[in-house]
DNA sequence: TCTGGGGTCCTAGGACCC
DNA sequence: TCTGGGGTCCTAGGACCC
């Protein structure tokens, strides 16, 4: 039996779902002029997080600073993001691809596979495909592309294809007529750099990539990746759709500043910040961490970092915190401006650290204390966010049907 | 024009052990 | 005194994804 794998990806997924709730408040859709959704509009530093096509045909990019994209075309419509909102559109959608097959795999808030391969066959596939982009379209009101494909690989290339609003297939029999003549950069997991290298070989088609042979290649790249590209560019990916949600590896956060800043005590102001972010999001998920990094980026973007082993695995803010402070002063010479500061936490366990009453740190039952009382605050703020979130929602209902 | 935030995986070199 | 080879762990850094 053929494998048929789909691939599932809403068009401009931030933007549609901006789009269809602003439409909701009687707006005009927005989809079908120059807009983007970026952070803070009002901070030099925004980015912009996703383009409509009218946007994008204009030459806005995701991921392009908003002032930038403000000088191509000053009329940009700019929204603000909504993730309570994102979250619900992003469930309904992943509900109805679970509805054609229990076999999927959430790939990004915006994107999933589906293994169809119980549930259709080659001949019905755009049939049934067409039916799914159908009823995401119907019932939630924003449209999504639909890749086929005998494996995750082509289905992700197909859905690639043409947008919005479309279903393509790229059977191993069609790898030839439709991947073979791209560019190597629309291959999956050829970015710039690796392009780069590529082109600067001479190699600029997919199709040339696929006919390199496997030592120019290794050289090019490194032999474990120039095996994986060198299957991809033939077409061949053996990956299952993982229907298990694998487990964090790591967790971080963390802040760029509104200007570069010099003085210390801004720079722990925002560490502090970010250690109450990461060790709040692992004790949530109940995890304790053995390692611990942050680094700082300059101005000109280079990025200095630092990590440390723990003796013991832990999930208290302080001692993350502290961790982080003596690699900042080991790593940051106090004079050069800094444009950002991360903190992250990896080697994630759910075993609790061996308590050793003796030897341990008597603050730590303080800082414990403090850490319950800053989930706590947590814990309510979240609840209230809700409970506004579901009155609002039910006003709405009401007014629609009186 | 001036670049966010959150992840994953890979490689290379050094330390340390047998 | 100086030498080998393999394995594992750690840190730093780089590339990619959405």
């Amino acid at each position: 039996m053929p494998r048929i794998i789909f691939h599932i990806d809403v068009n401009s997924a931030f933007l549609s779902w901006t789009a269809v709730k602003l439409m909701r408040e009687g707006y005009p859709d927005i989809r079908l002029v120059p807009s983007v959704v970026s952070g803070d509009p009002n901070d030099r530093r925004s980015i912009i997080t996703a383009a409509s096509i009218p946007a994008k045909k204009l030459g806005i990019r995701t991921a392009q600073p908003v002032s930038m994209a403000l000088r191509t075309c000053p009329q940009l419509v700019i929204v603000g993001g909504d993730w309570g909102w994102y979250k619900e559109c992003s469930e309904g959608f992943i509900s109805i691809c679970r509805s054609y097959s229990p076999v999927l795999q959430q790939f990004s808030i915006d994107e999933c596979f589906i293994d169809m391969s119980q549930q259709c066959t080659p001949e019905n596939a755009v049939a049934v495909a067409t039916r799914l982009k159908e009823q995401v379209r119907e019932t939630l009101g924003f449209t999504v592309n639909v890749g086929i494909g005998a494996n995750k690989l082509l289905a992700k290339m197909a859905s690639d294809f043409e947008k919005p609003d479309k279903v393509h297939t790229l059977w191993e029999s069609e790898v030839k007529e439709k991947m073979w003549p791209l560019g190597v950069r629309d291959l999956l997991w050829v970015g710039k750099k690796t392009e780069e290298r590529l082109t600067a070989y001479g190699i600029n088609t997919i199709g040339q990539l696929a006919q390199l042979g496997m030592e120019s290649l290794s050289v090019l790249v490194g032999k474990k990746f120039a095996r994986q590209l060198h299957e991809n560019a033939n077409g061949r990916d053996n990956s299952p759709v993982e229907t298990e949600r694998a487990e964090a590896k790591s967790v971080s956060a963390e802040r760029t500043f509104s200007r570069d800043y010099t003085d210390p005590k801004d720079i722990d102001r925002a560490l502090f910040h970010v250690a109450c972010i990461v060790a709040h999001r692992i004790r949530r998920h109940d995890f304790r961490a053995s390692t611990v990094s942050m680094f700082i980026k300059y101005k000109d973007f280079t990025v200095a970092q630092k990590q440390t082993s723990l003796d013991q695995p832990t999930d208290v803010t302080a001692v993350i915190l502290n961790e982080a402070r003596r690699m900042l002063g080991e790593v940051w010479d106090g004079i050069t401006p800094i444009r950002q500061v991360g903190l992250g936490v990896s080697k994630l366990t759910h075993e609790s650290a061996i308590q050793m009453s003796l030897f341990e740190d008597p603050k730590l039952e303080y800082y414990r204390e403090w850490d319950r009382q800053y989930d706590e605050k947590k814990a309510k703020a979240e609840d209230a966010r809700m409970l506004a979130y579901e009155r609002k929602k039910n006003d709405e209902k009401k007014t629609e049907t009186p």
